[in-house]
DNA sequence: CAGTGGTCTAGACCACTAT
DNA sequence: TAGTGGTCTAGACCACTGA
């Protein structure tokens, strides 16, 4: 969990009109970006970095603050600075109890993951402009069934960018998010994702599938996840039964609860 | 737009384990929330504030920092530091442009809102738990219609309690937004509001509205308004066209584009 | 115990805004 | 020009963690 120092030479021009600080997290960034410093590890010591690049402390510690709020890293007292783990799927739907009155939330036990099919397929005119290849680039395609004791409650599709050293794990099929699924490829770690959500009715198959009737509203939801580079590896759509997902959201002002 | 220093007396406790730079800036929050500091008023610079409670600049750039993380003001270099006007509907939808290819976002333009009827109403059971207050109480309560280029695309009706001083101003329905509406009836200003996103299926009164097919998707967004006092003032249910509206959300890393 | 992050100080110089 | 916020320094003391 150790770190050996930022960067080897001095990359920090002090007499930039670019402030220190933003320098600096601009440049753990790249170190985090490129895989040189993986989530679980230890940023060096405030004292050390600011050793190490001839700056203060306060300097150091603001520059740690920008990537603290950034969410890419996080620090314990006593114990260090650390990279963070990406959260791409964090803007999770909340199962919806659907009865007005009472806001108790249901429990997610129960949930279960199926895999329906994971095949490798040629990208359409569509999928291809969705992930920015060529047409007929060979892409992993899996289809999944989410269900909670037994009843189905989602069906996603999933796609991703195929890159040769890809051995499908089993395990790593345990949790196939869009996020998981990249990782397996060989893909560097997830920077952004991006989601469109509509409102919409079930299709025939879908139907079928999530064993509602026809006209059911759901949620299409259409995720799309993007490389260091910003180029897109991944995407899906999903479809969440209207009758039993909610989004929230929250907004405004408060210090008092963050 | 000068402001007079904040409290009057020393209310920061140095000895106290709670950092005084969190001290300094629940205490200019309350001045805000309790109206004694208006948006757009400036807060005082940060050497006076420095002065006035006997501690470091840094210790109030620090207070000041909190309360820009959190929307609540802002600072403009060589200026001040400014109360901002709080934003409760700023997780608007993006109208759909519908065309998966084109990226291009349709202008807003033509955008009207109808205000279909407005009258004093007494809370029925469902509105008095939305509102929290008894059953029979008196609000306020707003049907209106929101179109673009005379096509209706969002049906949306919005209640506020009733607080005696409330005349309602012709001007004021110009922007009947919940937290314009909830301003009316000399409330304080807002500050934090919740909404809750579901698929569902026009009803029939909303179909004749909407001027769309029986079956159409929509969204259906609730929407609650908050008081200082975390007490709800303002509650709507809105049915947003879900073949017009869409809703996105990032998520992920990334100090470059922030 | 040594090492870490959290807070705070009392200065400093700068860039920008308004007059 | 005077006043503001933006950055940075070189210290300090503290609370917490882990060996």
């Amino acid at each position: 969990m150790k770190n050996e120092g930022i960067g080897q030479t001095w990359m920090l021009d002090k007499s930039s009109p670019i402030p220190v600080y933003y320098q600096l997290a601009r440049l753990i960034e790249k170190e985090i970006i490129a895989g040189r410093l993986k989530p679980g590890e230890s940023l060096p010591p405030e004292y050390e970095t600011a050793d190490h690049f001839g700056i203060s402390r306060m300097t150091v510690r603001r520059a740690y603050s920008e990537l603290i709020a950034a969410g890419m890293v996080f620090s314990e007292r006593g114990k260090g600075t650390f990279v963070a783990k990406p959260k791409l799927e964090d803007v999770e739907f909340e199962l919806d109890d659907f009865d007005d009155a009472t806001p108790t939330p249901k429990s997610e036990k129960g949930k279960q993951v199926k895999l329906l099919s994971a095949k490798i397929v040629r990208a359409d005119e569509k999928l291809a402009s969705k992930l920015a290849v060529e047409i007929n680039t060979r892409c992993l395609h899996f289809k999944m069934l989410i269900t909670i004791d037994n009843t189905p409650l989602a069906y996603e599709n999933k796609y991703i960018v195929f890159t040769k050293q890809s051995p499908i794990l089993e395990q790593e099929l345990k949790d196939p998010s869009l996020s998981n699924l990249a990782s397996i490829g060989g893909h560097h770690i997830l920077t952004t994702g991006k989601r469109v959500f509509r409102a919409s009715i079930v299709t025939e198959e879908e139907a079928v599938l999530l064993k509602v009737n026809r006209q059911t509203p759901v949620f299409l939801v259409e995720q799309t996840v993007y490389d260091n580079e910003k180029k897109p590896i991944g995407w899906g759509k999903s479809i969440y039964r209207g009758d039993r997902y909610r989004l929230t959201t929250y907004t405004g002002w408060s210090l008092s609860d963050r």
